[in-house]
RNA sequence: GCACCAGUAGCUUAGUUGGAUAGAGUGUUCGGCUACGAACCGGAAGGUCGGGGGUUCGAAUCCCUCCUGGUGCACCA
């Protein structure tokens, strides 16, 4: 499509002798659309110039030289220059670009990223505060992937560590009291609370457990047995929810995997020298680089941290991968313990586009309106059971608003996990959520519903129409009011929103425009007869409803969310 | 105590590299289905952008300071 900001700043370059690469970035869309398609403030030519802004603004449009094919008219506010953009160019480029492909793009060609979401804890429950990770993480794989990015999308388990020398240790103890077959996170959870109540009173206790979990990094065949099993039963859980939320990883990789990568990470840290013995433990001292807990690399038992195995897993990565970006989707609570592995990273020694490309894709907690959620204390909502429950909601709904439709349970599906997807998506992934089942189950105003129920609106008319015109007849004379052309503006903006969203990792972009896209649709559906008796209006205004539709399935489906075709 | 993050309408929030009159949704309220789906659309009311300084032609945005909330701070992950 043509690049309307560029046109612009090789005008304006033309008229003023600046280079067209710094005009370029100081044209901007104004707010308000009674300014313009497009802006170029002059406020800041002032001072090199020792002008007046409205003096250099009305300057520039004397010299301006305008293709009138591209700009229709160019207007002087105050120290702007207000460009209004030729609105049936804008209709023909994004009509001739939107087909199935739309979307796609290799500006990511033979770049690789690996993305390292969702990573539940083994033998816990699968909370709503799991949610987070797995869907930001499976967003942003999507969109990478369209704009043609090699991505590797991690599930990076919680599979080893301490906690399993509890569970072991609690196993030893009371095994026999659970019924661990029947309900396996059920009942390793009630174990895994009760030792760590014994942990809590007992420091022995802690103390065996710490050391259950050596025996199990030494491969202990009693410990290994138990925790296979407790993996394998853990597993089988979480797969419920994966296949409701319909998530797929290339890789299950977890904690465990890095076990026999580990020697060689800590023999090249004792290369380095940086590796000093620190209260029995080996840490790395991090305070040079700004932070002050040291980074512990072998607790004083022998056995190995968390840190330790992410490290042996950048190592891996950056074999394996070749990354050029490696993604960690994981709660702000981990901000430190990223800072302090991306610091000791860079001294392994590996290429620094590898130590550059880590990022810590920070995100803020679920609480539940009486505080945190912890397993431990018991107070937690089930994922499985909020999807199950938007799930039903969706169809009483549909009960109640259309009882004749077909695959009922496929569209609910759709829709109650859609809402809960987009109400997880919606915002910045920075704020903290307070957990409320209403919002997160709504249906109304800016939802994922609400995006659906547009675009099967979008089905709806084209299946009236029962035709579908073609590209080459459709005169854009019809496509150029107010209504049509916010739609076309939006749809113009789809490519560099999903840009916007890689650059700052941020998925809340695409929901917000997407949002907005249908709400444009449904301003001019409402304001619009489509299915009328002119047949060349009506080709063009459903035309434009079958190219809103594609771009609504395609956003709604890169942030992981189903589209139905009717609801 | 130190560090990091957040603070925008009653509630949930958006706000591009600083730009024109700070946008939405929700709730309240008024109006719109003999138009292709009302899970919708349109209008009204609702704001000291946490407070105070500063930089700038211009600050929600940058700097300083204070307040409030959250998170983290060595053998959990």
């Amino acid at each position: 499509m043509i690049n309307f900001k560029e046109e612009i700043a090789k005008q304006i370059s033309k008229a003023t002798n600046i280079s067209e690469q710094e005009l370029e970035t100081y044209v901007e869309i104004p707010k308000d659309k009674n300014n313009g398609d497009y802006a170029f403030p002059c406020f800041r030519l002032a001072k090199e110039l020792k002008k007046a802004p409205p003096v250099i603004a009305n300057e520039i449009r004397e010299k301006l030289i305008l293709d009138e094919n591209i700009i229709d008219k160019v207007e002087v506010v105050g120290g702007y220059l207000n460009f209004y953009i030729n609105k049936k160019l804008l209709a023909k480029e994004v009509i001739k670009a939107v087909n199935e492909e739309f979307g796609k793009s290799d500006i990511g060609k033979g770049k690789n990223i690996v993305i390292d979401y969702s990573a539940p804890n083994i033998a816990k429950p699968f909370h709503i505060g799991h949610l987070r990770s797995t869907v930001i993480g499976a967003a942003l794989y999507n969109i990478y992937k369209i704009l043609g990015y090699n991505v590797i999308g991690i599930n990076h388990l919680g599979d080893y560590g301490t906690q399993f020398g509890k569970l072991i240790e609690g196993y030893k103890l009371w095994g026999n009291e659970y019924d661990i077959d029947k309900d396996p996170i059920g009942e390793l959870a009630k174990i895994y609370i009760r030792i760590n109540e014994l942990c809590k009173q007992d420091e022995s206790v802690l103390e065996q457990c710490r050391y259950n979990f050596k025996l199990l990094e030494e491969k202990d065949e009693y410990c290994t047995k138990i925790w296979e099993k407790f993996k394998d039963l853990s597993l089988q859980e979480f797969k419920k929810v994966y296949d409701l939320l319909e998530s797929k990883f290339d890789s299950w990789n977890g904690e465990a995997f890095y076990s026999d990568k580990m020697p060689e990470v800590i023999e090249m840290l004792q290369k380095t020298g940086e590796l000093k013995e620190s209260q029995g433990a080996e840490v790395i001292n991090l305070e040079d680089s700004g932070i002050d807990t040291p980074c512990i690399i072998k607790k004083s038992n022998g056995s190995t941290t968390y840190a330790t195995r992410d490290l042996a897993a950048i190592l891996y990565r950056a074999r394996t991968y070749d990354f050029d970006k490696a993604l960690y989707v994981v709660s702000y609570e981990q901000t430190l313990h990223f800072k302090q592995v991306f610091e000791v990273a860079k001294l392994l020694g590996i290429d620094k586009k590898y130590t550059d490309g880590l990022e810590h894709v920070a995100f803020g907690m679920v609480l539940l309106p009486s505080g945190r959620m912890s397993t431990r204390a018991g107070n937690m909502i089930k994922l499985e059971d909020l999807l199950n429950e938007a799930i039903q909601r969706a169809k009483e709904i549909i009960e109640q608003k259309n009882p004749e439709l077909e695959d009922k349970d496929d569209v609910a599906k759709k829709v109650g996990i859609g809402a809960v997807i987009f109400n997880d998506l919606a915002n910045s992934r920075i704020k903290d959520e307070i957990f409320d089942w209403d919002t997160a189950l709504n249906f109304q105003g800016e939802t994922g519903p609400y995006i659906q129920y547009t675009y099967v609106r979008t089905k709806s008319v084209l299946q009236k129409a029962g035709y579908l015109p073609k590209v080459e007849d459709i005169n854009v004379d019809y496509l150029v009011d107010e209504y049509s052309q916010n739609i076309l503006k939006l749809i113009y903006n789809f490519e560099e929103t999903l840009v916007q969203v890689t650059n700052k990792e941020e998925p809340s972009i695409l929901s917000r425009y997407l949002i907005d896209l249908s709400k444009a649709f449904s301003a001019f559906y409402n304001e619009n007869k489509i299915i009328l008796e002119d047949k060349e209006i009506q080709d063009a205004r459903v035309y434009l409803c079958s190219v809103v539709g594609q771009v609504l399935k395609t956003g709604t489906e890169l942030l992981g969310m189903g589209m139905p075709n009717k609801m």
